[in-house]
DNA sequence: GTCTATAAAAGGATAGAC
DNA sequence: GTCTATCCTTTTATAGAC
């Protein structure tokens, strides 16, 4: 992660790394790499600007870490997701609402990726998380929708192309909420969700949070 | 637009500004607008960088400019759009393809609002440029879903809420083949439209674009 | 209109005190 | 560990020649 990683590592260190990247992954995903200034992440840490040299090499480490560290935040939501329920039909339902209410998490990593991606720099750690994150969003969906067609809830769709079809209305969700001031995320994701069920066969009575 | 709007306007300024702003334009869609220099702008346009502040008063009127610019390109494909067809699903299937095949004109718009949004910076001309594209787009969709529905040959689905779900689905579809590398925006985009025609209720035999 | 030269400011990064 | 001071580079923007 940062340039201490050989060096011992105290409580403290490691605490104040971790705030840092916090920091800096907040204000990444607000206004974007380059508008970002070193002087501002430490402003809003609290701490003097030189003090993020001591525990990252430079601006573009800093960024690697806090996109690992909005990678691991969104597993962490995944873990939770998954261990919550055991009905496909709930997974998805409660993902949708996921991107509703903690939004902001999955928000990150769309828009620091997309900003990762327009920087021409090239991080082999970068492409992994990010690669991480889409596989494993992906890989929860499509597995959900499998499980409810083996169950015969779902009909036979193409479990692959129907969980696309799920991320990118979602992407595209982050992406207007951000745009327009008056889009109604939640308003717009209910909608999808209806939408999803008709798709998906699911009849009325057994369709969950309605 | 420039800051030569008061001064006299000979061919070669206006050409001059047109070329400046579309190069600026392509800069700040690929890498945003703060990771964009002036200079580079001077360069990639074959001039000197000092010339732009001849027709610009700073680097924030050049991307209002821009923006502009991209929204008068978008609105031109939209209306070539509507002049190519009468039928409603043509139209709608048609608005897909446009997206895959010049999807570079709408792709600009969704990022540099993005960045736009971003930017703490506040410009009425902007957010009414960007409006006007979005409505432009809603009111096109959902002008088609009502005609369709008019002459039987859509279900009578709700117009504004379904041009919302379209628009989403495309916002999300340019993130993600930012993004994501090997996303297919073709294949997506064409297994959406089956997922609409069956939505919408055209039947297969009806269905234009396959 | 377009250029050269340069002022002025901002931002990234380091040295060294505490 | 954290701060102050500072250097160096990049970038925005202007002045003035052609």
């Amino acid at each position: 992660m940062g340039v201490i990683e050989k060096t011992v590592r105290t409580a403290e260190t490691t605490a104040r790394a971790a705030e840092l990247t916090a920091v800096a992954l907040d204000l990444f995903e607000k206004r974007g790499f380059a508008a970002v200034t070193i002087k501002s992440i430490g402003e809003a840490a609290g701490v003097n600007s030189a003090l993020i040299y001591y525990y990252f090499k430079d601006k573009d480490d800093l960024f690697r870490a806090s996109i690992e560290s909005a990678v691991d935040q969104a597993f962490e939501h995944f873990q939770a997701l998954r261990e919550r329920h055991d009905d496909p039909a709930e997974i998805i339902s409660d993902w949708l609402d996921t991107h509703v209410e903690l939004y902001q998490v999955v928000r990150k990593m769309v828009k620091v990726s997309l900003d990762y991606a327009r920087s021409a720099k090239s991080s082999p750690e970068v492409e992994a998380s990010i690669r991480r994150f889409y596989d494993e969003e992906a890989e929860i969906i499509s597995a959900c929708i499998r499980d409810g067609i083996a169950g015969g809830r779902f009909r036979d769709v193409d479990p692959r192309a129907t969980a696309e079809l799920i991320s990118t209305f979602l992407d595209g969700a982050m992406v207007r909420s951000n745009i327009l001031r008056e889009f109604d995320l939640k308003a717009a994701v209910e909608q999808f969700r209806q939408h999803l069920w008709a798709l998906l066969g699911v009849a009325a009575e057994n369709r969950t949070g309605i």
